[in-house]
DNA sequence: TGGAGGTTGTTCAAATTCGAACCACTGGAG
DNA sequence: CTCCAGTGGTTCGAATTTGAACAACCTCCA
């Protein structure tokens, strides 16, 4: 269980320090840059509501939210989709391409200096093969999304 | 970045997948029961306020409210700190004891099926040993405790 | 002694999150 | 064609979290 206590400080503390980077540099959440993030490297920068919740982890009603808060500063917009008349596309505006271009140095550098660059090589490596296999896992065990 | 991405979808499965565990065999928040076996480590099972938010990572106010609600629910009193007159002491108190003795095997199982049993030992001594550094590096970099 | 400056814990409003309930729509079975 | 279980999103209420503002208290120096 050390282990566990070590990652459970490590990823508070973590996340704090990113929130506290990305509120002060950029006016937004973590989640929402998740978001962006994610539309940024979809086809077509947009992706379908459900979809978009499974990519960065968090409920419907949660994602709903958020894209609600990314619409009011014109980030991102929502379509209808084409192929299902109940289907949202969340799409990411130019905007918001330009928001995450101004904003995306900032956070990596953030995310280096915390996490990437404390790391050996070897222990990098290691670290992605075991969260993969933990994520995989997880996902696999209980239900995919609620 | 793989790293980073896949340790943010792996850290927030991991969180949904305990907070529900606990919600449902206890009805404890993950935040409560951090807490409860924080104070469960400490000598005489009392610890500041301070010391404990510092400890569980989470900002002072949050802690007053959780101190609050697990009051409420008779698994933790507040005494007054003998040294100091402004300070608190949250004690755990016996049915405090008990409902963590009951809670922590269910809990202990979940963390072992989705994160220890998936790595080997020389996995999970790095993850250990990784993680630490990342917790001492991040309490130095930013304000420890705003 | 007399504060000045820093700590400690609480209160407050605002933001975020979740799950459950709910409609609208899809995709087959009959 | 018609109905019906299942999906996809949103809405709603409740719980939690945070930072800023506060009040009480300690510490140490002149």
């Amino acid at each position: 269980m050390a282990a566990w206590r070590a990652y459970l400080s490590a990823s508070h503390l973590l996340e704090r320090r990113v929130e506290e980077q990305l509120k002060a540099e950029s006016g937004l959440t973590h989640a929402q840059y998740e978001i962006l993030a994610r539309l940024s490297d979809a086809p077509d920068r947009r992706l379908r509501m459900t979809e978009l919740a499974r990519g960065v982890v968090v409920s419907k009603s949660g994602l709903t939210y958020q894209i609600g808060q990314l619409e009011k500063r014109g980030l991102v917009e929502r379509a209808t989709c084409p192929s299902d008349d109940r289907g949202v596309l969340a799409v990411l505006t130019d905007r918001g391409v330009e928001c995450l271009r101004r904003t995306a140095p900032g956070h990596v550098a953030v995310v280096r200096e915390v996490l990437i660059d404390l790391l050996t090589p070897d222990e990098l490596e290691m670290m992605t093969r075991v969260m993969s296999k933990v994520e995989a896992a997880t996902r696999a065990s209980a239900g995919p999304l609620p």
